[in-house]
DNA sequence: TTGAAACATGAGTCAACATTCAGGTTCCGA
DNA sequence: TCGGAACCTGAATGTTGACTCATGTTTCAA
């Protein structure tokens, strides 16, 4: 446990997912079982029978789908990743320029946080559990980011930055922040309100220290 | 394990700490080896044999001075709360304007996560080993940097907020995951660099935008 | 000097899992 | 209808590690 570095030889011969319709049922009931058991109690807090048993399938079934318990962990992981990009591009899709875009993007991932609290949480745990897969989830989302900041920049909305690695990570870390704060520990405040104050501090502070 | 809600009434009967010298040596050197091993394995990973080893103790030593695993690292958490505020507030007297104080202040903290990297991992683990010490952590942070931010509004640095609490998170956000980034993930970037484009593109966006 | 409080110790207890395995059951193409 | 592939199962295994405790040793005030 936990001396896995990613690169594993071990890890190549994945079984190319069930045959039957069965099998795919199954698989499906032990991703949403892990994902309510883990996002709840935690990773160490959860034991693969709490999985199988929500689940509704026998103990050594999980073995059938899964090498261990940090295999399905790390999937769920990727999923989250891949379902929150999603998100965030569809909620910015209509923005009119990048300021726009930063509040509708904040907003969005407040209420997809709200959403998904149990989910959420284990893509924060993944920090300990499964580092590389953590950092492969902020890494490609920073990717993602980045890309729409030079957009923005050759469309000249916002200026040239070489610095736009730190722009990203700052920007990730306010979202970030913020969807822990009014997502999970109170998800009463409006969230369009908590993003406009957060996208509006931008100016509002640079044009008084100017 | 993981049932502590935080007002435990067992909580309440605090030795008050050694009474000899010797004690006081025994417990630093079981904190300064907790701190270390937690920092480096992580909570889960660490046992408390690793932790009596490091600090050159026999195993029912570690008893004589925490009621449990979970305490030494609440106790760790709650030191490390102490030393980074003060170092934030070192950092950042000597600053004409908040938004010089903001640049000093994320320098500071990109510099004190390096030279912390363990401690700083203890910290981010609580979320999910001592979540009780982890939000107070963050409001304890919280309260510290609105006051900061209540005070430039009151020189006319900055305008007044209503928003506070939203910019307040946003910015520790921004500084946290700009910790990772760049004080554990690439410790070698510049921080001067890094404060710097961060706090650049506050105004830098907001120029272009408006 | 002395005895009791403070401190130190590590073998032993005990419960909690992750993972395996040997023996089923169900599905489906031929 | 049949045989093998796919799938299912839960008791048994083995390890790990937090915490206890009975028995020392050290300190220091009186």
């Amino acid at each position: 446990m936990s001396q896995h570095s990613g690169s594993d030889p071990e890890v190549a011969e994945e079984r190319s997912g069930p045959k039957t319709e069965r099998g795919k049922r199954t698989l499906r009931r032990l991703l949403d079982a892990a994902g309510e058991e883990f996002g709840t109690r935690g990773y160490h807090d959860t034991a693969i029978s709490n999985i199988t048993q929500g689940a509704g399938v026998g103990l050594g079934t999980f073995y059938v789908y899964f090498k261990s318990k940090e295999e399905v962990f790390r999937a769920l992981v990727a999923d989250m990743g891949a379902r929150t990009r999603h998100a965030m591009t569809e909620s910015t899709r209509g923005a009119h320029d990048r300021l726009e875009a930063e509040r509708l993007g904040i907003q969005a991932f407040i209420d997809f946080v709200r959403s998904h609290k149990a989910l959420y949480r284990i893509v924060m745990e993944a920090q300990f559990v499964a580092p590389e897969a953590y950092r492969d989830y902020y890494r490609t989302f920073a990717a993602a980011y980045r890309q729409q900041l030079a957009q923005a920049a050759s469309r000249g909305e916002i200026s040239e930055g070489q610095d736009d690695e730190v722009r990203v990570w700052a920007l990730m870390g306010a979202s970030s922040f913020l969807g822990i704060r009014y997502g999970i520990w109170d998800a009463e405040t409006d969230s369009a309100s908590v993003a406009a104050a957060a996208s509006g501090s931008h100016d509002q502070q640079a044009r008084a220290a100017s």
